[in-house]
DNA sequence: GACATGTATATGTGCCGTCATATATAGTCG
DNA sequence: CGACTATATATGACGGCACATATACATGTC
């Protein structure tokens, strides 16, 4: 459903071919949503077919014809239909939540392995979000930010705060249940 | 893919039904995995398929037969081997910050009304899980709380945080994008 | 008496996503 | 010279998931 509405997006700031899509998708919003460059293919031809999108093919040589995609009314209508209505109830699943909940069965040793592992990884992905930001910062240090720069930089930023909320849940989690021995009184 | 490995941890504390189980997802993890009623039965034909369960018909009066399902041995290490294992990489997608991303093009206060209405949807959110959160505080009050019970209590307490950190994000993006007007000096 | 709800399992359909693969040319690196 | 990477589009195969629907009986409600 929301692939449709990302491209839309995307389209939206400028006429773009699939190729351009899977990029724009990987560099600019690759670090809160994943698109697969088959669907991309697949879901413009469908905007194609509803009308919310328009082609041409632009003629290279040395390299591959682009097929440009320009986004129309109908699909401005629709795409701000989408930003402004309610949100599609997403179904959760947290796979890594999962796991903790069954993993009671667990040796204690392959438990606290299992968490610190997961702050590993969560912290891994917390320097590429703060690299990302203060990569953005100083590029755009001393200007003012649009708006539109400000909402990009809040969906880093929500990455940061939400992966800095998971590490200290499992921080948390881990000293519960194995508590530093402390010397007795 | 998780979703064998959910059945299998609810099958490794009791044998169940296809009924249990959609019940058992539903009340004890719906708050962070939801499950398709026909996907459960499909999933439960094919962990017998791989001999990771066992089913035995259990005849009853006055309600359908039941199709009981029983964890192996060959389950067991199956649960086991994705628990201790490493997390699969799952594909992020926040359809709510894409939304954000492509906001720019949203006058003001259409801007700031689908950000309201988000926090409003986690300030529901956060009311349900911490009533939740409650109710099984109330339980458990006094006793001596087992592991099992206490990641059970962790899943629902990385909930509560991950919901503040999301109302915290909206609420400082909304002051960001619309300063509270304040007296010249 | 009709209708809804609970117990219980199962299939059909269609969408979406992932992965693999095909095709064609230009440039780069060792 | 051969292998790899970048540019560019497209299809096929497969799996997971959502939603609708079917069946059957018991009990509770208006």
């Amino acid at each position: 459903m929301s692939l449709r509405h990302a491209i839309l997006g995307f389209l939206s700031l400028r006429p773009m071919s699939g190729y351009d899509l899977k990029k724009a998708f990987d560099e600019s919003v690759g670090h809160f949503w994943t698109a697969d460059q088959a669907q991309i293919y697949r879901a413009l031809a469908r905007l194609v077919d509803d009308g919310h999108v328009e082609v041409r093919t632009v003629e290279q040589t040395g390299r591959p014809d682009r097929r440009e995609h320009r986004i129309t009314e109908a699909g401005l209508r629709e795409l701000d239909g989408w930003l402004t209505g309610a949100a599609e109830p997403r179904p959760m699943r947290e796979p890594f939540l999962l796991k903790i909940f069954f993993a009671g069965r667990l040796a204690p040793d392959d438990l606290k392995a299992v968490l610190t592992r997961h702050v590993d990884t969560e912290r891994r992905r917390l320097e590429t979000l703060t690299g990302l930001a203060d990569g953005l910062g100083r590029l755009l240090a001393g200007r003012d930010i649009d708006l539109p720069q400000r909402l990009r930089l809040a969906t880093l930023d929500n990455g940061i705060r939400h992966t800095r909320t998971e590490i200290e849940w499992a921080d948390a989690l881990l000293e519960q249940i194995d508590p530093p021995s402390r010397p007795d009184r």
